[in-house]
RNA sequence: GGGUUGUUAGCUCAGUUGGUAGAGCGUCUCGUUUACACCGAGAAUGUCGGCGGUUCGAGUCCGUCACGACCCACCA
């Protein structure tokens, strides 16, 4: 049958793809030669519910050229694919989706039921991002899928967790993180947005105690002064006043000479019936506002740093929503014990905790209808700071003077959840972290020494410049969809981290028996502690023993961890770590890591910083950022904008080829990817073009009889040996190109060689 | 505030170690007796962001300014 005319990239696409899949051409090793060099790259994991968007379209082309040009050259090569469970993102679709059908919600139905429907949900969803990559044309060995959630990958996490629990490497503690109240979990740094947006700077006072008062003398910078009077208060500024319930000070700069004779005083706090003491610290700017900061170390990051070093209690105000605290006791009795505190009264984390400074007004309150009423309340008292404005009634004319409270409008940085795009608020709460300063040591050194590439290399500088300053990494979130933490605690407070339940009794077991208790109590706890080791494994409820018998129970950990500590261990868990499997001996470290600027810290530092941490050893040699792909004018693709290029539309209409190509030529190194349609369409051009040279070649007879030939005929012919030499000039510039990831450079030196070389010049040679 | 990175033809971009600028798309003119109109032949368009410096010579190196993008941090 004669060629059509143009190409039919749907039929053709179908087709061919079905065939790569069924010969299984992307199979680890296929097409090696003896003894040849491995090349392999791991798949940066989609998520498993999600679908191709043009960023994906983009980087696995690159990925697909790589492993292609290595395979052709008959390399060892592994595309390692697969999907990662992705916490956050993935419970809040099914939980999204159970709203919709008007199902119970995830708390009704519990963790267990909960965590069926997310498999469920996974079992019907995870297989489109791939059938989607196996539309691109991707050759990944699909043999070897992996899961984060699956196979051999929960028991390497849980290893590379108790491990570096051992090691010492992750502690767990009551830190101030960055708590989401929509999901009702802590998250990273990282997956916090600081955004601008409009806010409102309140002044109030705070009044002295015991009717004090103090000459307050405001100098400028020549040192004349321009303001003295009698105060009996400190001027305090807050953005968020609802905090100020938490308040365990206020903070002057020692420098500071307007404060220095009220420094050690105590003042009421408003609303609340409680004192607290003007304390010195570094942290406040005297040049700032009043130059005096109240401090709630509950409630925010600076605040807590200055609580630590003068040891004041951190009151936390509010619940795992965002809402302020109902629980505890009455107010009366909580401020009771805080002032017994104040004066000096033995407490601990525990009790400070668990006291409930919210005044009953408050209590159950949303924070922003909190701040509302704080506000409105701290004026009713008289306590804003006020200033004189002047007001003309409308209907009289007549002007009057009257006090009102300052107010500053002022653009602040709020942060987000990246997931929920709620207002983030820093909670004081028990969480999991990596010590990652104790490890981020190999992670710099491999770059720095160049064990590691990263390119560009602006990249390094990045990557340098977040190790160098790193944080501990809260690895703990209040989630039920990912890798329980294996941790179990027993009715004392004690943890045992273990790989299993059963090793957590033994660690229990031993640390009864080496207790140096009386040789009674050891033994009734052991007793307790075997008995119940047993009874687990049977169908008896816990609730039916633990009434029945005084045993010591275990109970684990409900927290799940990050998604990207599993994902942080993708190379090493994909190749059947910890086993010494034959694929991770042959393909470990990787060859190249393709993926986006954008998760450099998320993913890339931290799989740096795992592999080395677990086996030593750099998880990938080289490290290819790229940008963001953005639309035909710069911005961002977002569904809001509506300007969303959906590269299966693009398959559809222009085939894979042309996305395939345009991706590959636009891959210059920096800088964003603004991605035009009708460049597409041009290099779907580009296809017709070549797939019309070969018309013409055959429309000659030139397929005929040569499909059996063994030898290659005798070239004499000038045009012949002229195209031979331009083909051998094109597959060097090529791999060469190649060589420095210029997919870009290749792909110029092929559509200059086809079009102006074969088609424009040998063709009409032919002729 | 710190960092990274841009500013080259109407648009999107490339330009390796310094030697008076390139591609695709778009525009204009001409062309349709069969490989391809998803085509062919041809054409136009740039003081390579501004200024200063190094050099025989700078889009390319150095300094500085302007505007933009992104990342990180942050003043209550």
């Amino acid at each position: 049958m004669p060629m059509e005319k143009t190409f039919n990239a749907a039929e053709a696409e179908a087709r061919i793809s079905k065939l790569w899949i069924d010969q299984k051409v992307g199979r680890a090793g296929a097409n090696a030669k003896p003894d040849a060099e491995a090349f392999s790259i791991m798949i940066p994991p989609p998520n498993v519910t999600g679908s191709l968007h043009m960023g994906h379209a983009f980087n696995n082309t690159l990925q697909d050229i790589l492993i292609r040009w290595h395979r052709m050259r008959g390399h060892d090569t592994l595309w390692q694919v697969g999907t990662d469970h992705a916490g956050i993102a993935t419970q809040m679709v099914v939980e999204r989706e159970l709203a919709k059908a008007k199902a119970p919600t995830r708390r009704e139905m519990g963790r267990e039921a909960f965590l069926a429907k997310v498999w469920e949900w996974k079992d019907q969803s995870g297989g489109t991002i791939i059938n989607q990559l196996k539309r691109l044309g991707a050759s990944c060995d699909w043999d070897r899928e992996a899961f984060t959630m699956s196979g051999n990958f929960p028991d390497a996490v849980i290893k590379v967790f108790v491990d570096m629990y051992n090691k010492g490497l992750i502690y767990r503690g009551k830190r101030l993180v960055n708590w989401d109240p929509h999901f009702e979990t802590a998250i990273s740094d990282l997956e916090v947005e600081n955004i601008e947006v409009k806010g409102h700077m309140w002044h109030f006072k705070y009044i002295l105690a015991g009717g004090e008062s103090y000459d307050y003398v405001e100098k400028d910078a020549e040192g004349t002064v321009i303001l003295r009077e009698k105060r009996n208060y400190i001027s305090i500024a807050t953005t968020r006043p609802e905090t100020m319930l938490g308040d365990g000070a206020v903070a002057v700069h020692p420098s500071d000479a307007r404060y220095a004779p009220i420094v050690g005083k105590m003042v009421h706090l408003p609303l609340c019936d409680r004192l607290i003491p003007i304390i010195t610290d570094e942290y406040p700017d005297p040049t700032f506002g009043s130059g005096a900061v109240k401090i709630t170390g509950a409630h925010d990051f600076n605040d807590y740093q200055v609580a630590k070093r003068a040891n004041l209690p951190c009151y936390r105000l509010m619940d795992t929503r965002g809402a302020m605290r109902a629980d505890g006791a009455p107010y009366e009795v909580s401020v009771a014990r805080a002032r017994e505190i104040a004066a000096g009264s033995p407490t601990s984390e525990a009790e400070v905790d668990s006291l409930n400074l919210v005044p009953e007004k408050y209590r159950g309150l949303d924070r922003f209808e909190a701040r509302k009423q704080v506000v409105a309340d701290i004026n009713a008292a008289g306590l804003a700071v006020t200033v004189l404005v002047k007001s003309i009634d409308e209907e009289t004319g007549s002007e009057a003077l009257h006090l009102e409270p300052v107010v500053d409008n002022k653009p602040i940085m709020q942060p987000f959840g990246d997931r929920s795009k709620v207002v983030i608020e820093p909670m004081l709460t028990d969480q999991w972290f990596v010590d990652t300063g104790l490890i981020v040591g190999p992670a710099l050194d491999a770059v720095r020494s160049g064990d590691t590439v990263i390119m560009p290399q602006s990249g390094e500088r990045t990557y340098f410049h977040w190790l160098e300053n790193i944080e501990p990494w809260c690895i703990s979130r209040q989630l039920w969809w990912g890798h329980q933490i294996p941790v179990w605690y027993d009715t004392e407070g004690n943890h045992y981290c273990a790989s299993s339940e059963a090793e957590a009794y033994q660690l229990a077991l031993n640390k009864a028996r080496s207790r140096n208790a009386p040789a009674s109590e050891i033994t009734a706890r052991e007793e307790g502690l075997v008995k119940a080791q047993m009874l687990r494994g049977q169908v008896l409820s816990r609730e039916v023993f633990t009434e029945e018998s005084q045993v010591a129970f275990l109970t684990r950990d409900p927290d799940v961890l990050d998604t990207w500590f599993s994902s942080g261990l993708w190379p090493i868990g994909t190749l059947g770590w910890p086993d010494n499997t034959p694929e991770l001996q042959r393909y470990f470290p990787t060859s190249a890591l393709i993926t986006g600027a954008d998760i450099i810290f998320f993913w890339v530092a931290r799989m740096m910083m795992m592999q080395l941490a677990v086996v030593d050893q750099v998880p990938f040699k080289t490290v290819y950022l790229h940008g963001l792909v953005r639309d035909a004018k710069g911005k961002k693709m977002s569904k809001s904008l509506g300007n969303v290029i959906d590269p299966l539309e693009i398959i559809d209409e222009f085939g894979a080829d042309a996305l395939r190509f345009a991706n590959a030529a636009m891959a210059s190194l920096g800088g964003t990817l603004k991605m035009d349609t009708q460049r597409i369409a041009g290099y779907r051009n580009f296809g017709t073009k070549l797939w019309n040279a070969c018309r013409f070649a055959e429309m000659n007879g030139v397929w005929d009889g040569h499909t059996t030939a063994t030898t290659p005929p005798q070239v004499t012919a000038t045009a012949n040996l002229w195209i031979i030499g331009e083909t051998a000039k094109t597959l060097a510039e090529v791999d060469a190109a190649l060589q420095d990831y210029r997919f870009d450079t290749a792909a110029d030196a092929l559509y200059k060689f086809v079009w102006g070389k074969v088609c424009d010049w040998y063709v009409e040679f032919a002729k």
